[in-house]
DNA sequence: ATTATCATGTAAAAGGTTACATGATTTG
DNA sequence: CAAATCATGTAACCTTTTACATGATAAT
């Protein structure tokens, strides 16, 4: 999927690999993130498929670069892929919850311990989203007025980091009273 | 991780390959599932480390089957990871938000039927969650009192999943309702 | 008759992470 | 003086998916 994130980047306008990871840190990276190694080497084959097409360019105090320029083979083959609606849904990976799920033998405040800095990572993550995320839509709404359909979605995935990450705070909260009020140490 | 998957289910009693499979599917499988043919693998792998032992069992009327048994070894691993506490956050990967951040070209007809259709599996999802799983571990719970602590842990994650679909609900209406008041369709 | 369940796996490919390598400029 | 930023990539490894293969019994 990697590859449509980067073929609808570059729909845009062309970009260098460096500055696609840029983008994508900056607006997709809560449900789609990738190394910049990866990205590199997804499009070296999107360029061998003819979707992209790259020319080096020099500049004097920086590292020389590649840009890169999605073809009329490559816009099909996003257009084809966003014309096909899902049929699953994405499945989650958390660590979380796998570590908490056979945790029964852990005691009372190292749970608790692990539970609260988890609750501190996803505050800030929540903060990120109300502000530096907001904030970079509100000025693409604002300096590209033709983009109208598109910042109103940039804005729902938005909206949808925000949403999560208030469900997983009111969670640990939850699941810290919880486990205060209940857990049994063993001895 | 999933090997943390197989040691944690295997602390509590020998399983087969296969039966593994199904436990997954009933417990964790929403925070963290895996194919039969990964498990296998996985099981060959941690056998190979000692970390696992294996006896197979044959049946009259079944095909032959492997009784994998955790080692010392194989708790020791486990209980070091559970030990561990985490210091980032999981990453989600969302197909569906991918698409939606790169569809502003789509109309509006196309994007709400898939939303649509996401709310179904979210619903079927959720109803899940709040039936099968929550009889489960209260299955679990009446008929193993001594694990007090684990069922309260299985219950916080079950929790989570009941918590995530009804926010992804809620905010897939929210969604669709944004689409159907702003969306500009292209001629 | 066909599909689902039980039960094991292998092989190939795809997707993703971590570590390494280079080297200039800018900021603290 | 050290760290971050800019800019590229390779190589080794690990994880995960998909497809194939076998074969019996039970349910629809």
């Amino acid at each position: 999927m990697l590859k449509y994130a980067i073929l609808g980047f570059l729909k845009y306008r062309p970009m260098f690999g460096y500055e696609l990871k840029q983008a994508m840190d900056g607006s997709i990276q809560h449900f789609w993130n990738s190394k910049l190694s990866q990205i590199y080497a997804t499009l070296k084959t999107l360029e061998a498929e003819k979707k992209l097409l790259s020319k080096i360019e020099n500049q004097d105090d920086k590292p020389d670069r590649k840009r890169y320029t999605i073809t009329q083979s490559g816009i099909a083959d996003l257009d084809n892929w966003l014309a096909t609606p899902l049929m699953t849904l994405s499945q989650t990976k958390d660590e979380l919850l796998l570590k908490l799920f056979f945790g029964g033998s852990l005691n009372k405040s190292d749970i608790l311990m692990d539970l609260r800095l988890m609750h501190k990572l996803h505050e800030d993550k929540l903060k990120v989203y109300q502000t530096t995320t907001k904030e970079i839509i509100q000025a693409s709404r604002e300096s590209h007025p033709e983009w109208k359909n598109d910042t109103l979605l940039w804005e729902s995935t938005r909206r949808m980091g925000e949403m999560y990450e208030e469900m997983y705070i009111q969670w640990l909260n939850e699941t810290i009273q919880n486990i205060e009020k209940k857990w049994k140490n063993k001895k």
